[in-house]
DNA sequence: GCCCAGGTGGGTA
DNA sequence: TACCCACATGGG
């Protein structure tokens, strides 16, 4: 079995397990790029709080602009990396004012690609993860995401070689992959990577991956 | 109190 | 190029 077939495999065995992922409901790009650094190193919840203190602080990109940078960390504290992860927004906000007169991300649909793409990760905080996220859920582009689950699955089952760096991990997964599926396959193979964990998880049904994994009957694969 | 969540950038060999 | 670490928070 190739890596091809592998893939197709295993995405089958997800959609049996949690389901095809209907599409959340889109945040406009520049919200998503807001959400996804604020997500950075952080869980979900966290994540929100810090986004929706940000909305009530400030209801409009502009006012997050130009506001004090104190002030943005302030609100987004609950997300942690506060005094990192502010003037990575605040950056990012402000380029896109300087570059289109416009708050706005919407020119990106029209750039290729890989433009959009290198566009995205010379901002300042912004690497092939979130770029990718960006451009996968606002623009519903041909990305893949691959965060630190997606990395360590896919070299443990054999998707990607095992050196793989997480950059190259990108490159390679979107080869492999049919792009109707990165959506869902995405976000279940990061519900695999949580599920993965039985020895913290007792309650979780056996592995649906268990034969094409090195592991084997291993209780806690790396 | 400790582990978990889990990206980016900067440094080193 | 691969690996290591700092960065900060809140829930279980």
């Amino acid at each position: 079995m190739n890596a091809v077939e592998k893939a197709q495999v295993i995405h089958e065995r997800l959609l049996e397990r949690y389901g095809e992922q209907t599409e959340r409901p889109h945040l406009e790009p520049v919200a998503e790029l807001v959400s996804t650094i604020l997500s950075q190193n952080t869980n979900d919840r966290n994540r929100d709080v810090a986004f929706e203190r940000l909305r009530e602080r400030f209801p409009t990109w502009e006012e997050v602009r130009d506001a004090p940078l104190e002030e943005i960390e302030e609100a987004i504290r609950p997300a942690g990396l506060a005094q990192t992860k502010a003037p990575r927004i605040q950056g990012a906000l402000r380029r896109l004012s300087e570059e289109q007169g416009l708050l706005t991300l919407d020119f990106l649909e029209d750039l290729p690609l890989g433009e959009a793409r290198d566009w995205l990760t010379s901002l300042d905080g912004v690497g092939p993860k979130t770029a990718a996220i960006v451009l996968l859920f606002a623009f519903g582009r041909p990305a893949f995401p691959v965060d630190t689950h997606i990395h360590r699955v896919s070299r443990r089952l054999g998707l990607i070689p095992s050196k793989t760096s997480r950059e190259k991990a990108h490159e390679l997964l979107e080869e492999l992959l049919p792009p109707e599926i990165y959506y869902t396959f995405h976000l279940n193979l990061i519900a695999h990577g949580r599920d993965t964990c039985q020895a913290r998880r007792p309650d979780c049904p056996p592995c649906p991956l268990l034969d094409l994994c090195p592991y084997g009957q291993e209780q806690t694969a790396p």
